[in-house]
Parts: C-alpha cells; sequence; structure tokens
DNA sequence: TGTACATCAGTGAACGCGCGTTCACTGATGTAC
DNA sequence: TGTACATCAGTGAACGCGCGTTCACTGATGTAC
C-alpha cells in the first residue's frame, strides 16, 4: 500500500513528529530508535529518511515542537485566569503536580531535554532551539512576577533607553529562581517516584513558591 | 602480560570503579561502553566481567562510590566551617559555581544521574542506591537548616514520641526547597552553558539560597 | 630457600543483536492529453 | 470526463557499526613441597 495522498503524506509527518516529541521527552533522544518511532506512528522504517535528513534532524524539530505545545499550555493557563499572580500560582501549580511527575512525554521540555542537552555538543542545532524555549519560558515566568507588575508599568511610561532595567533584572531573577524551584523539584520528584519522598518534594516546591512570591511582594 | 599480583588486581577493580563513577557522571550510564571504560582504566574490554557481573551491575556500584565522594566533600565543608549557617553557605556556593557546572564527573550525582533514574525501571539495584543518596544528602542539609537547628537543640530535650516533629517537618520542607533550588538551578546552569544565561542562572540560584536561609531565620 | 605446578587476571577474537541509514521495489496518486 | 503514464510515499531487506557479553588462551603469580 504504498503511494499516499499529499495530504496523507503531510499527516504522517505531522503525526511523526508529534510522536517524536513525546516519546522523545519520556526516554530521551538516544533512548527511542528510528524504528520504534515510525513504528509507534502506524508506519515503517523506511519511510522514515523520505521525511527527515537524520535522526538528528528530527530531534531538534521534535524538540521545538515540544516547546511550542508547552508554551501554548502556559499561554492557556495566562488566558484563563484574571491575574499574573493567579496565572502564576496556576502555572506553578500543574508543574508541580504528580500528574505532570508521571507523564514526562506531555510536560515541560526544559525539564525533560536539560540533561541531554547538557551532554550534547555546542554546535547541534537541537541545543540553540532548547535554549530558545528556555529564554521563552523565563520570559513568561519574568512577566508573570509579581516584582516585575508593580514596576513594569511605571516603567512602560518612561523612555526605553536601556534594555534591561534594574526591576527588570530583579524581575527576571525572581523568575530564575522559580523556574530552579520547578524544575529541581520535578526532577527529584521523578528520580524519587515511588518513594514517600516524592510528592513530599511536590509539596515542598510549591511552598517554596509561595514563599518566593511572598518574598517579591513584602 | 596476564595474571597479575592480588595487589594489583585490587587496585584495577577500584580503578574501574572510579572511572566508571566519573563517566557515568559525565555521559550517563548508557552513554560510556564497557570497552570505553575498560579503556580508560588501562585495560581490555574482556577483563571486565572478572570483576564485575555485568555493566549494570557495576552500575549501582559506581553511582553508590559517586555518593560516597559526594557526601565526603560536603563533610569535609561541615568540618572546615564553625557553624551550621557558615556550611551551608559553603555547599551551596560550591554547589552553584561554574566550576561544578563544568565538571559534571566530580559533581553531584543526585543531579547527574537524576534523568537518568527516572527513566531506568523501579526494581533496578541503581534506584535504592540513588535514592539513599537523595536522603543522606536531603538529610545534611536538613541538618543545616537554620530553622532546624534553633529548634532541634530543645527537641532533643524532649522525650522523643514521635520520630517526625512538626519542627522537623519545616526543617525537611526547607532543606527540600534549598535542594530543589541547587538541583534545578545547576540543571538549567548546564543546559545553557555557553550562553550568558548561564552564569545568571548560577548567580540567582545564589541569591535564592540566600533568600530562603533569610525566610527561615526571620 | 629453591623448584614444579596449579591458578587465574587480563587478552583479544568472536557471538548475537539493535542501531541509523540506504536502496531496489511497489503500486496508488496525481497529471497530461 | 476518461485513459495512459510518470511520480513518489511507503515497504522491507540489507549495509556497516558498536554494543554487551562470552570464551579459549596466555603467562606471571602464588602455592605446595
Amino acid at each position: 500500500m504504498p503511494r499516499v495522498s499529499k495530504v496523507q503524506t503531510d499527516k504522517n509527518r505531522a503525526s511523526i513528529e508529534l510522536i517524536a516529541a513525546r516519546l522523545f521527552l519520556e526516554h530521551g533522544i538516544d533512548g527511542v530508535s528510528v524504528a520504534e518511532l515510525m513504528g509507534a506512528a502506524g508506519l515503517t522504517h523506511g519511510g522514515f529518511y523520505g521525511h527527515f535528513d537524520s535522526k538528528e534532524s528530527l530531534a531538534a524539530i521534535a524538540c521545538g515542537k515540544a516547546f511550542e505545545q508547552s508554551a501554548q499550555r502556559r499561554q492557556e493557563k495566562i488566558d484563563h485566569t484574571d491575574s499574573p499572580e493567579a496565572a502564576l500560582s496556576e502555572i506553578s501549580n500543574a508543574y508541580l503536580r504528580s500528574e505532570h511527575r508521571d507523564n514526562p512525554g506531555n510536560g515541560c521540555p526544559v525539564l525533560a531535554l536539560a540533561t541531554d542537552i547538557a551532554r550534547t555538543a555546542a554546535d547541534k542545532p537541537v541545543r540553540a532551539i532548547y535554549l530558545e524555549g528556555v529564554k521563552q519560558m523565563l520570559a513568561t515566568l519574568s512577566s508573570l512576577s509579581p516584582a516585575a507588575n508593580k514596576k513594569t508599568t511605571q516603567k512602560t511610561a518612561q523612555t526605553g533607553n536601556h534594555p534591561l532595567e534594574p526591576q527588570d533584572n530583579a524581575a527576571q531573577q525572581a523568575a530564575m529562581i522559580r523556574m530552579a524551584i520547578l524544575v529541581g523539584t520535578l526532577t527529584l520528584a521523578r528520580a524519587t517516584a515511588g518513594d514517600p519522598l516524592s510528592e513530599a518534594f511536590l509539596a515542598a516546591g510549591r511552598a517554596g513558591i509561595d514563599q518566593s512570591v511572598a518574598h517579591s511582594t513584602e
């Protein structure tokens, strides 16, 4: 049953990318073979190279897809809430939940791919895409920082001479600390899953975010 | 030049374990082959199975070795300082340094192996050893918690009826938040290494630990 | 202490296996008339 | 609109390679006398 319609071909390609994004987050890029990937998409391995130059090339594309989905989920939470504080709280609570811990495939790519990326050569395309994803998540957390909201409002009224004002630095630093708590907590919760410690890490992480917000607004 | 003295045999075995600990932290367990490992120890791959049952078996042993070394480094910092606060500060600052970021092989195994362990089946021996390592690091951070120091002193005078008093929970939670900041920050710093963001994460992480300590002592 | 021999740590070729990738082939799709 | 044919998405066997593991072999070590 070879030669498939143009529409089906595009669907197949999109399906491979989506499945790759999920499987790469779950098992790491090296943890998934091309044959597994294609099998999960209902195809055989030989057709892979009609769609992609190499597995490495797909890795970069799938990584980008994972970041897109992740950013979209964050944006939905921002849209569904009526204040930056509520959005930050919803994003953090969803992040530090056992559902997220147990479903890396539909979870945060910043976390799931971090160690793999750290072990990847600096010139690989996937690294640049990953870095962009980190910056995007950081920008979102930064924009939701209580400290930032108080001050960037008045800043937009100023003439924007410097690209990075001190208050932006403060907001960015607060966002970085929160991002570290999110990533660190879920990393530890995943690595200790099955032990009571895992739930305790999630609870502590949520408390840590709350403390961080309290620290910003006091 | 086969058959080597008993003393040399033991040295070789210890050398393989030490080199495995370093290489597994650097490249992950699946990222190092038995041949590479043995080559780095100045031996050929065939001799491996005279020392170990399997690569998986060595992984558990080497993981334990890595945790031993890590705990020892922490203990040295505690011994060299004259207060729990100073020890916590020294441990955190050493953790969130670019030297640690750039040398995973001699660094924290909790962080370096976290994602690999999360992807490992629950019944593998290496998981239990990892969990023990996490608990040990957490216990140390807990014992250095400013909140804990104030209160456990008076607790030792009490009759220890409950194994976990509320103040212990508070100290443990504070330690978990700090551990998440340490692990999360360095994870992000490693994954963004080469970009200015990486140093910014390290600086933010140090600030986050300081804030966390301030929050405990206020 | 010196000699004869058994032991066994390390060697390197070989194993089966799964990997990423290639390629001749197939037959439905899409196009030219 | 209907027919003839070129295109090309997907198939599955095959490739070279490196992996973890095995094993017959070697020769210095360690032991028994």
